[in-house]
DNA sequence: CTAACACCTACAGTAGCTGTAGGTTCAAGG
DNA sequence: CCTTGAACCTACAGCTACTGTAGGTGTTAG
């Protein structure tokens, strides 16, 4: 008991790299560890479960802001989970959000590619689509930003 | 005819910012365009055109350097369209790959957050799940490293 | 002629790491 | 005990695609 991680050994364990644990450690997201002789860090059992909370909710896409909330407010067993809920719903809300843009694009995408006959540029479809509404030829520059609202 | 635009009006035009374009510009995707007495920033219609593709391109989740190729193939229209249809199918698979990943993860978070029963944080599903498969438990530092390959 | 606004350059900052340079510490082998 | 090589240390630059700011100049409407 009272097992101390060297850096290495943390990184191997919670699936990321030394630097990123340096990181965390630098904007404040771990507590700064121990230090043996030599000035190395040694991780304690918590410091090691401070840092898989954290990389488990990465996976899960959260901000790191977001973790930090989620951190402090597991540090205080005896509230309410409501704030710790909102942050999980606003980042499903963000996710959902995200593969709803993300399933358009690919709609674009998908029409454009399929459309291509595959002949010269000057044919291509893809092309034509992204030179597509130039806005130069719908407005002057003369007026444009003076009249229309 | 030959009629010029400032840039603000370019970025009007073109719904992005005034810096986005000198960025453009810095970073070779745009020419440098001609310039007042006053050194200020003329562009021509074919700018104009260019910097439309470049929007409507990032629009549809293209990546710099992927536009910069396009724009180039789009400048030699006698070419196969092979290249750019390859680029476009690129970007296709790049988001459908990215909306897999994010429904995977959007079910998760479902899971999760379907799971609070609205209690105190000690027994929050949420807080759960992200302090879940601690590797400290799992396996010793003093072993870890070394003998599992 | 002047006030307001658009423009100019140059640089710092955003998110979340990742890589590099140049140096120290540690563990194992001879 | 000494050496070698891996792992560690700090500090800082770089990645994407912009965006914001400071401090100064040009343009234009009234």
């Amino acid at each position: 008991m009272a097992a101390r991680w060297t850096i290495g050994r943390a990184a191997a364990a919670a699936g990321c790299k030394v630097q990123t644990i340096r990181y965390y450690e630098q904007i404040g997201l771990l507590h700064r560890p121990a230090r043996s002789e030599g000035n190395q860090r040694l991780f304690a059992h918590e410091d090691i479960r401070r840092l898989a909370f954290i990389r488990q909710a990465r996976a899960l896409g959260f901000p790191l802001p977001a973790i930090r909330d989620l951190l402090s407010l597991g540090d205080d067993p005896e509230q309410s989970c409501e704030a710790v809920d909102a942050i999980a719903r606003t980042q499903l809300h963000d996710v959902e959000q995200r593969i709803e843009d993300l399933q358009a694009l690919g709609r674009e995408l998908r029409r454009m590619v399929e459309q291509c006959r595959g002949g010269r540029i000057a044919d291509c479809r893809v092309i034509e689509v992204l030179s597509d509404r130039a806005p130069c030829e719908a407005f002057d520059p003369a007026e444009a930003g003076a009249g229309a609202p």
